[in-house]
DNA sequence: TTAACGTATGAATGAGTGTTCATATGAACA
DNA sequence: TGTTCATATGAACACTCATTCATACGTTAA
């Protein structure tokens, strides 16, 4: 496969502009990373299990009850969201219990809020 | 179904904060609205054509050149940002340019750049 | 050690989605 | 009007992934 084998078939017309891009675009790798984090976030029970744990650590059991769902179900969720660093947890006897592992976590949540209600 | 049908098996242990996370959680139809615009972030062709759409408008041929892919991949991925309103389109002709339609998306996609790299 | 409890995990299934391919649309030019 | 160019779109396929089910793991208490 050739380098410009997807290359558009139109007279590119802006080739400064694609050349300059092409310069000062991210790594491909941090951007495929990023892609993945936000991945993480677009889940509604994850994001309804962030935004439970807003208020205070909880328990793998708090958090079916609290989302309605099965144990199961949140402890697989449970597992995606600590792999992405927006989770941590401790143990204490029997029970685990999980609090957000990130600052920043409210403040992304906040600014899609931010782009929902806008307008 | 009964509204406990999922309700863990285990003794509730943290009653009472099971029910101040309930009152105090979000309308379930936010979350799932929240969920749905991180997801559109959650994909890298789309992430990186708001990052290609950074430095400064492009049309269609450009970022398809930019990201080395189909026009048409491109334009159904275009499609999906600006349902989001992530992204605004202007025709020129035959033409048809794409800028981003957002100052929150900026601040959005560099938090989770801080997210990425911090640690 | 055995039983009970809270949690984790592997496999399977069904739903959702990104890309491709073919084709349609819409604008400019001869 | 007919052609060309840039873009849009519908259907199909391949792939990803969230939940379920069954079961395993780790801790505590008897």
């Amino acid at each position: 496969m050739s380098q410009s084998e997807y290359k558009c078939d139109c007279s590119t017309i802006h080739e400064v502009q694609v050349n300059e891009v092409k310069n000062k675009m991210f790594e491909d790798e941090l951007l495929f990373d990023l892609a993945d984090f936000f991945k993480v976030l677009g889940d509604s029970t994850r994001i309804r299990i962030i935004c439970a744990l807003f208020e205070s650590e909880l328990c793998v059991c708090d958090i079916a009850s609290v989302l309605n769902m099965t144990q199961s179900a949140i402890s697989h969720q449970l597992k995606t969201l600590k792999q992405a660093r927006l989770v941590k947890s401790r143990r204490d006897g029997k029970t685990m219990y999980y609090a957000l592992d990130d600052e920043h976590v409210q403040k992304i949540f906040d600014l899609g809020i931010i782009h929902l209600t806008h307008e």
